[in-house]
DNA sequence: ATCCCGAGGG
DNA sequence: CCCTCTGGAT
């Protein structure tokens, strides 16, 4: 099965432009109910204002929020990035952690956010369960867990540690483009044949219900 | 109107 | 577990 991923999103990457670990982490923090493409609107001006962490630690609140406004959620967004740049400038010299018990203590860091920036940055294999990687994750019957880190647990079970950012980069694509929360486009997905949910009954997730009451194509 | 690659807080 | 935070795309 990742064998028709692969083939299907060969290329498949992260989408947000970032050069060094915490512009990934920053950007990663932006990205959330917003797309990759808006998040690279703004970051270009971003980091050429704030470039250490010390910067975000000292920024001043106003000036940060008009810079990430279009993002959404700006307020708490801001919070999150100035607490991030004191608590990697009081715990860890200013530098991005690179383990996951660490990455997950920063504000406004959960497990999707750490995973990414380990998988993308420090090449440290990452599963990143976002609410694409469960749903598709589920609906291929690799789970059926809810709770994002028992995804993690048994779909790591399932694969080598060294397809897992790449996995779950195809994962999110496929999510993104074609297996959608509601109106999955099974009518044009090269996985339908294969794929437990296409055209079968409930599987007792909401998802695939929908699925089933919609009908697979339209 | 409704949805979207989350995280924190009550 | 549910709520909130927010803007932009469709």
């Amino acid at each position: 099965m990742n064998r028709e991923l692969v083939r299907l999103y060969p290329d498949a990457r992260c989408e947000l432009d970032f050069t060094t670990p915490l512009e990934l982490l920053v950007a990663t923090i932006l990205s959330a109910q917003c797309t990759d493409k808006r998040v690279n609107a703004v970051t270009p001006e971003l980091f050429r204002r704030y470039r250490t962490a010390a910067d975000y630690a000292g920024a001043e609140r106003e000036e940060l929020e008009s810079l990430i406004r279009s993002t959404g959620f700006f307020r708490s967004k801001a919070n999150s990035i100035i607490g991030l740049g004191q608590a990697l400038c009081e715990r860890h010299g200013g530098e991005v952690p690179s383990n996951l018990d660490d990455l997950v203590r920063l504000p406004g860091v959960g497990r999707k956010t750490a995973n990414v920036v380990l998988g993308n940055a420090f090449d440290v294999p990452g599963i990143t369960v976002d609410t694409h990687f469960g749903r598709l994750a589920r609906r291929f019957g690799w789970t059926e867990a809810t709770d994002p880190v028992k995804v993690e647990d048994e779909v790591a079970g399932l694969f080598p540690a060294k397809d897992w950012t790449m996995l779950s980069h195809r994962m999110i694509w496929h999510g993104r483009r074609i297996c959608h929360a509601r109106r999955p486009a099974c009518g044009v997905c090269a996985l339908a044949h294969w794929c437990p949910a296409y055209g079968a009954g409930p599987t007792g997730e909401d998802e695939a219900r929908t699925l089933v009451r919609n009908g697979p194509f339209s």
